[in-house]
DNA sequence: CTGTTAGCGCGTTCAC
DNA sequence: GTGAACGCGCTAACAG
């Protein structure tokens, strides 16, 4: 015979209290059917008793969860943390616990998450982007499980999606460099195809400045490191070969190493040089000079995504997507020529 | 009658293959008992079905499950991050998924969790700090599950322990305020009570100085903001009202907010002033000067608390808990007085 | 308001 | 090497 648990299970607070297995079952759970007076008595047994439920057998037995399963690609930069705090917050209020994983932008490890995570019945899954293994799409197409794709924007989600244009913000930030009249804009960015999203504004960039015949926007892609560092090694890298009059950054953490680099290299900003980050983080509001980058609603994003996702899971309609608005940050680290 | 879920059951793979449950079983989980013919086969009916096992009600038989539940204080600023990473990754390998919270250091909130993680039968439990609600620790030396508590270092542990010794940092960074020659140093930390192991490092630096007859040392306590924002208003407070010639930060993030809050003030960095972080984090490296800092070892705790907690779930004996090393950085923002 | 019955999908046990 | 029976702890459905 197999040896149970040594826990206390609901049959035991059942025994104690004289009721059968189902009022307490009832009266832990809150649902109507059990007066008042029986109710406080088996929450109190159950407290003596240490009782805590079992949630794989109610899971089993209900066939769903109150989990929510969540893939980002990385903890690292604040960025996808904020998102998932709004996330979080609104799904805790609703009783949803969220089980994370981070991909380290990889398709594959994005794949078998997802495999793992449909075997625990979630309530939801959230991806991060919108590009994905076909097989990942297949199978949560498949699913009747609501999915979220969320950062990024797409007019054909799995399921739903909230989050913001990337191309668009691209364009804002080419549009913003040719009002200031720069002529040979560069971009530093990360390893080729990493991160699609700043593919995609490095994109809207060059589809400002591609008929200005200007020759091809120089790129710089070093090695990954942390932010930081990538960003400082890039701005070396353009500085020392392509001279632009323009550094875009792929977001704030590397503008900020950027600015270090010109420190370094004493360029000056914004004479020598316009600086432009990405996502408007905390790190940028406490610099000497006011960083120019555009702001990304990370936390409204998460919140909205996990409103939009607990509707759909209460099977309320849900509008189809629409992109975020962002909003330029004019600031003092690019200048008219 | 209940509806049973859409998806695949092993029941379906078996009748499909024409062959016992069991068979299914065993071949799905790789254990011995089926011929490697019948294995194939199986595996490819099971992949046509898209047949996803059903984690809840192997959980329920088995009586225990891959998970491992982790409570993190707060996601933002890298350091638990580092540490989370170093974790997962030690645990994926061994075929661990975790389900993460964070509890914005609220001692009621990780109780919370860990309520709720036990409802879910996890392999083990991992908190942070070793400072938690009594009925925490009186729920969790009751179960049987393996918990590690990480980052802080007690000689008395739930159970597991791997961290670094707080106080003996602050000692670290007060012996070599006072060999620097420094007479008033300041701390710029959160809000009384709110990060305990901030606290125990000002503990350390008060120990070396309280018999220097130096009086009290001033700490700016500024409302919680981001750390960059936290240390530079904090920073900006001390450098108007106690003036001190040596400024301690809870961390490098703070710090950082710190030196820009001199750059500000026009305070000359170390000569006016000396300037301490704690951490290393990567954000230091790029700075034109290099901060004066103690490296913790984020990476090396999360694996080797990883490592620990999983030979403790093989049944495994494990060394008593021994604190981490640290790495005093000696900067260019402090210097001989 | 309360109890009884019948599973949820899988793995252990033991027999063949 | 393979299969049948039973139970893990809980809840939906139905009676009373």
């Amino acid at each position: 015979m197999r040896a149970r648990s040594k826990n206390a299970r609901i049959e035991d607070v059942a025994a104690k209290a004289n009721v059968s297995i189902m009022t307490v079952s009832r009266a832990l759970r809150g649902v109507d059917g059990v007066s008042e007076k029986k109710r406080a008595e088996i929450l109190k047994i159950a407290r003596t008793l240490k009782y805590v439920p079992n949630s794989n057998a109610r899971s089993l037995a209900v066939a769903n969860s109150n989990l929510v399963g969540i893939s980002l690609p990385t903890f690292a930069g604040e960025v996808f943390a904020e998102i998932l705090n709004g996330m979080r917050q609104t799904f805790e209020k609703a009783g949803y616990s969220s089980v994370i994983d981070t991909t380290e932008y990889s398709r594959d490890a994005e794949l078998n998450w997802v495999r793992r995570l449909l075997s625990w019945q979630p309530a939801a899954i959230i991806l991060t982007g919108v590009d994905h293994h076909p097989e990942t799409i297949a199978l949560l197409k498949a699913s009747p499980i609501p999915v979220l794709e969320i950062w990024d924007h797409t007019n054909d989600p799995i399921d739903l999606c909230v989050g913001i244009d990337h191309f668009e913000a691209g364009k804002t930030i080419g549009q913003h460099a040719l009002e200031c009249g720069y002529k040979s804009p560069a971009f530093v960015s990360t390893p080729k195809g990493h991160d699609i999203r700043a593919d995609a504004r490095l994109e809207g960039i060059r589809a400002v400045y591609q008929n200005l015949g200007g020759g091809p926007i120089p790129v710089a892609r070093p090695p990954l490191q942390s932010a930081f560092t990538t960003g400082y090694h890039g701005a070396l890298e353009l500085i020392d070969t392509a001279q632009p009059d323009l550094i875009c950054f792929l977001n704030d953490h590397m503008a900020f190493g950027g600015l270090m680099a010109c420190e370094r290299r004493g360029v000056s900003i914004p004479d020598d040089l316009g600086v432009i980050g990405f996502n408007a983080l905390d790190l940028a509001s406490v610099l000497p000079k006011k960083l120019t980058t555009i702001r990304t609603p990370r936390r409204l994003m998460g919140v909205t995504g996990a409103r939009n996702l607990l509707a759909r899971i209460n099977g309320v309609k849900v509008d189809p997507p629409a992109a975020l608005p962002m909003e330029f940050i004019p600031g003092e680290t690019t200048s008219p020529r």
